[in-house]
DNA sequence: TTCTTTGCAAAATGTTTGCAGATAC
DNA sequence: GTATCTGCAAACATTTTGCAAAGAA
């Protein structure tokens, strides 16, 4: 399976031209991709599973084929229109691209801690300084334990205060 | 400063010290488990799939019930003698607590650079100074670009076909 | 008309669970 | 003796695939 480079910025603000972008990669615009766009743009809280999507949120849009949507957001994602997380060990969230929030997510508890995008330069110039990497936090989330878990724990380090 | 993440420092270094250890814990010591942590200190190339810990590591050791092995694994995983990584979308793969070595992958190429323990504290340092969070790599590495990928993407233009 | 895409069903993959019998202590 | 563990089978969750029919261009 194919993870997803750097996602190209591939130009579209809403519907319309996402969809006039596709014509012009040559895709045919079906009821199902089309519904599919609108969940993508629809979803304002955050990455979406592919079930959800293709529930049309929860019933909220026009719901579509399980396998289509996983098919559309494959090819989607290598046009670098949607991206995807994982967020802990459920299903993979999808995006459309262009929202780079990163994820700082906590082992213990789960809480998700948001970073938007660019708080994470300096981490990212260190990767790239130290180890020629162009590191990026949007597929995976950084894990680890947030303030709160870390100063529970059993403490057999010097662990963070609660910042 | 920083020091092990996650684990909780439950001192072994071969396989008579682990066993006390479970021992001490109160596991009773069976033939699953006993082969189990022969697997686990003979997987010598990195991390290793429950499935392979399963087959004896490809018949080199014995072979046990993959239902077993999980079921042990994530025992021993909470007992914090054994940890798990995600180096991409295939399945988890565990290694014994200790080797806290840390993992970068490259989305494109899929190449792995391992990273000794500690190389990444100054990054530790900065996202808990920042969002006061205790960062590891441990479990899902730092996903990005290897250099070479990196340098061959038009930097975020055009869009290569995944392979 | 032609080639792409869908919908459905089935398979594949990775992991978890229920339970009866085996086994460590 | 008894509570823990195992082995097996079946369930589960997520994602992928094959294929005939539908539909976009």
């Amino acid at each position: 399976m194919t993870v997803a480079p750097h996602p190209p910025p591939v130009a579209f603000t809403n519907l319309e031209e996402a969809i006039a972008t596709l014509r012009r990669a040559g895709w045919r615009i079906s009821t199902a991709r089309r519904v599919l766009l609108e969940a993508l743009f629809a979803a304002d809280d955050g990455p979406v599973s592919a079930e959800r999507l293709a529930a049309g949120l929860d019933g909220r849009l026009v719901s579509s084929e399980l396998a289509s949507v996983y098919r559309n957001l494959e090819r989607l994602e290598e046009l670098g229109m949607v991206r995807h997380v994982h967020l802990g060990h459920g299903p993979g969230l999808y995006a459309l691209a262009g929202d780079e929030t990163e994820y700082l997510v906590c082992e213990r508890c789960h809480e998700v801690t948001t970073v938007p995008a660019g708080e994470l330069d300096a981490v990212r110039d260190h990767i790239r300084t130290r180890f020629g990497y162009e590191a990026r936090f949007s597929h995976f989330p950084i894990p680890g334990l947030c303030g709160r878990c870390a100063a529970t724990l059993p403490s057999h380090a010097g662990n963070p205060p609660t910042a």
